[in-house]
DNA sequence: TTCATATTTCGATGATAGTAGAACTATTAA
DNA sequence: TTAATAGTTCTACTATCATCGAAATATGAA
């Protein structure tokens, strides 16, 4: 007389639904089509999945116009996808193609609504060396000293703190096998390097872009080199 | 070119598998032919699904004697069906041995290896208003009192906080949908009231009962009633 | 050695579920 | 109004997979 996880676990258990699901990982709306092309199946297919999804409350649909956007609905759902991805095993790589996008989603991505990836893991590593915030069981906190690393950065601690829901929980990156930052703190900082403009989300996938604006900043607020992007990233 | 989630996704969206995973959510090791009655299958047919599982590292076994003493892997594949559990839809109740089972197990069961259910979150709730433990985020924090409480109770702090695993941290109750104490400190915990015979395990199920000098002491330490146990709960 | 118990392997069966073609609805542009 | 685009519904087709009987293996008991 338990919950039935199964139901849960069958929506994730197809590929293509799998596919859109972490497309949809990067918490923003996405239409039918697109996540279509992503999963590589016809529209029709798709449709098929997300009316499954829907019915379960995994996702939620706003209708603009002749367009159906479909997100996930909750952080609830990551939650399962991200405990997933840990224990996950790594996708065979068959193509240049794949080669690539696999480098360029190691090198810097979005998980859900916080960086991660190698860049999201040394932004981390960083924030905890220099002091500014430091890890305590499985969160992080922030330290005096952080609130004004924060406050130059236009980053309102305080505000974050005060949101309903976790203030800064670290987060398991898969690729790289040591957490990073995420929850209300995480986002805020992806949020704020977006606007920025240190980063630039990459069409069509979860993958980020340090522009090279970033990368002048990053090294002159954390000390060390990004590199010139993906490609220039050894694979591990 | 994501890790496969879809993978370990498929061996919890089989119901068999699901229960098998649930009964196993204990912590402890179980024989195949139990797993089997659990889930209402042959041996063969729990062996099959086992064997499953094994591939995939879900799970690991022991061998002692002509028996095969199947548990989880990791804390990460239990946290996985944690949160799972909690967006789960609640099984239907078919008979009044499903009512019963299903009142004992939202009075108190075990979750992985620490206290849940009613009394699960009422311990929680206690020791947080006695100003034991306080909730950082998504984290519990022993207070100086505290300290002295656990050492009373004959549970060593400092030794839970130099495991190598999240110290006290929270965990969503499905049945009451508000946090229980996990980690470390949990587990000493149940660990702990098990040792007095406060509690004990029912066969068969993840439930757990509250003895009469369970009843004598909860109400002792924390003030409350506790009930005479499963069957005196109104089911909410 | 012989019998009983625990578990696995093999093979056959039956049910479930993902896929895309075709047709249909809804919205936008011309 | 007509054409084009976005998305859904319906209907087969196909493939995958859980289940269990039967038989095999392995351990323990008599």
């Amino acid at each position: 007389m338990n919950p039935d996880i199964s139901k849960i676990a069958a929506l994730l258990s197809d590929s293509t639904r799998s596919t859109i699901l972490l497309s949809l990982m990067d918490g923003s709306i996405h239409p039918v089509t697109e996540l279509a092309h992503m999963a590589k199946v016809k529209p029709q297919t798709a449709s098929f999945h997300l009316h499954k999804m829907l019915e379960v409350n995994l996702v939620r649909v706003e209708k603009h116009g002749r367009h159906r956007y479909y997100k996930l609905i909750s952080s609830e759902v990551a939650k399962i996808i991200e405990s997933m991805l840990v224990i996950a095993p790594e996708p065979t790589v068959n193509s240049l193609r794949d080669s690539r996008e696999k480098s360029a989603i190691h090198f810097a991505r979005t998980c859900y609504d916080h960086l991660a990836g190698y860049i999201g893991v040394q932004i981390t590593n960083s924030l905890i060396q220099k002091g500014i915030i430091t890890k305590e069981n499985l969160n992080f906190e922030v330290t005096p000293k952080g609130l004004h690393f924060f406050e130059n950065l236009g980053i309102n601690v305080e505000e974050q703190q005060k949101k309903r829901r976790a203030f800064a929980r670290c987060c398991l990156d898969w690729s790289e096998r040591q957490h990073h930052l995420a929850g209300a703190l995480g986002n805020a900082l992806l949020e704020r390097m977006l606007e920025l403009k240190w980063i630039t989300r990459m069409p069509k996938t979860r993958a980020i872009q340090v522009t090279s604006t970033g990368r002048t900043q990053l090294e002159k607020v954390f000390g060390w080199d990004t590199g010139t992007g993906p490609l220039s990233q050894k694979s591990t």
